[in-house]
DNA sequence: TGCGTATTATCAATTTAACAGATTTGTATT
DNA sequence: AATACAAATCTGTTAAATTGATAATACGCA
């Protein structure tokens, strides 16, 4: 290793400003060292980062190539030493969750374990299955929960418990008094649905997929709160995470439709990277929500909402 | 940023080898020196990475906490160093692809790439599309060559040509000699094709969940040779890649069926970080990637196998 | 218990690297 | 040509890294 992280960050800077003098303002140095590290830096791999034009510097292609790299390694090394910083004690905790689970249940899940360790800083970060996989690929999360299952070689995946997605429409709807619906009834409705690539429509589809069947889509929403205000005034009926509708259905301003050919289960897993240590903090949340799931077996309910 | 690679280095071979004298003479410096640089990490953070049993160090658990994230950051910053020493010249080029298109695709793409670009050194890495895009987004890779679309909102997606599954039999079978094959039929046959969450299943299953349509389903096998020689002994009919069938085609031991009623085509995505700096190979790839696209569309071809 | 050995920590001295301030060089502007 | 500005360079100073030697400590073994 023939570089230092100094030197990666004048380099950066430099690029930043296209200019020495600023960029060894912002880092609090003077212009002479600032051009001594960068000179260094190029001396000690004898390469050229800038091309001189005169007094000026114009980053060149071995720059630009290794300017992402170099910013990338420098906000690890930055992340590296929050962990040297912050976590003094019993250890703070960096959750990722897809959208639905980060809603509805991460909140909760960390709401509990926050009661029981009131020291304890726990973070939650909301993205799709992609990033936070790749974000506890890299370290950036301790604990990931997502939907669906995961297969990688460097990442841990426990199966956690299945969520129910449910059928469901207007009080004022004539499935609403049925309380339930046939295969063929459910065809014939017009859908409000999430949108294309998120879990939700995913398990929707394939419910229906197992029985060769085809749905009119009338409305994609991003949101189960949209969907569930779209249901509401009428414009069809829906299917979101049982979770999203605990309370809108004891208000009674949604009701269940009850779809007994329809398996509209989905799996929730957990993963973490295999080689990160498993702080208290971490080993605590999981065996909190393992508990909770052996609560589920025990009491034979099928969702969590009536637990947590 | 109060610590330096080094210091990172120094403690990452103590934690291996748990002795300061071992990990001194491994990294080439004093025993002193070594000392001196984990306490000068411990003392700036005002923490301890191991306990002191007596003379032996015993790691404790911000250092298991720390030493597998340590160990990432140096392994990106001699990525970055290789960077600097290796790529003098046009460069080097690191592409994934998943199975389906580095078996068949990215091969023969890669072999027109070098043969154009003799000095240019070629990496092919095969993984599953997560794998990718995961090391997409931590600059492991330079592309990405993948199938179905893909968004993030830190990687650019570039759709490439569009693959067209087929539909295929042994050659007594008797749809070989019609040549066709009607949605009913099909539906009557025996399968044997990828397994479920391959790319090739995927494409397979949207295709006849369009309408609605059951398929018996056989065997499930995760290679296509497997499937090839499946098929090829009877045991039911086959849907993989065109691209993987062009040999047996022409030898006469596998025919294809026309399916005119299904929509078997899939999309090929090139992929790369937005940050990424495009050096001249990764530039040059891609264009010559687009122009086998514009020959196809010119000379009326659907697959790219009869131009590769 | 006492002694040799191995290992870590510490001390003193030296080399090396980092840095600031002043100076020089090179380029663009007028 | 004079001026202005920014990068590079030079010089001395300070801080850090490293070494070799030494002290302190624990372990194994008689």
């Amino acid at each position: 290793m023939r570089f230092t992280l100094r030197q990666l960050q004048v380099f950066t800077r430099i690029a930043q400003y296209q200019s020495v003098s600023q960029a060894a303002d912002q880092l609090a140095m003077s212009q002479s060292a600032a051009s001594t590290a960068l000179k260094e830096l190029e001396r000690s791999y004898d390469c050229l980062l800038f091309d001189r034009a005169g007094k000026r510097l114009i980053i060149n292609a071995l720059g630009l190539e290794l300017l992402p790299r170099a910013r990338a390694l420098l906000e690890q090394a930055q992340a590296l030493e929050g962990l040297l910083t912050d976590n003094h004690g019993f250890g703070s905790l960096s959750v990722g969750a897809t959208m639905t689970i980060g809603n509805y249940l991460a909140t909760l899940l960390i709401g509990h374990f926050m009661q029981q360790h009131p020291s304890c800083k726990v973070r939650l970060h909301v993205h799709n299955t992609a990033q936070i996989v790749q974000q506890i690929a890299s370290y950036q999360l301790d604990l990931g929960l997502i939907e669906g299952y995961y297969q990688d070689s460097n990442i841990i995946a426990e199966p956690w418990i299945a969520d129910e997605l449910v059928v469901f429409c207007a009080p004022q709807h004539p499935l609403a008094q049925q309380g339930h619906a046939s295969l063929d009834e459910l065809v014939n409705e017009e859908w409000i649905v999430r949108e294309q690539g998120s879990g939700t429509r995913v398990a929707f589809e394939q419910a229906f997929m197992r029985h060769q069947r085809a749905i009119k889509i009338r409305l994609e929403l991003e949101h189960t709160e949209g969907i569930k205000r779209a249901v509401e005034s009428g414009l069809g009926i829906g299917c979101i995470s049982r979770l999203a509708l605990r309370d809108a259905f004891k208000r009674g301003s949604l009701v269940a439709i009850e779809t007994p050919e329809l398996n509209l289960t989905r799996q929730f897993t957990f993963i973490w990277h295999k080689h990160k240590y498993q702080t208290d903090a971490m080993s605590e949340f999981l065996s909190l929500c393992r508990g909770l799931t052996e609560n589920i077996q025990r009491s034979d309910q099928i969702d969590l909402a009536t637990l947590v």
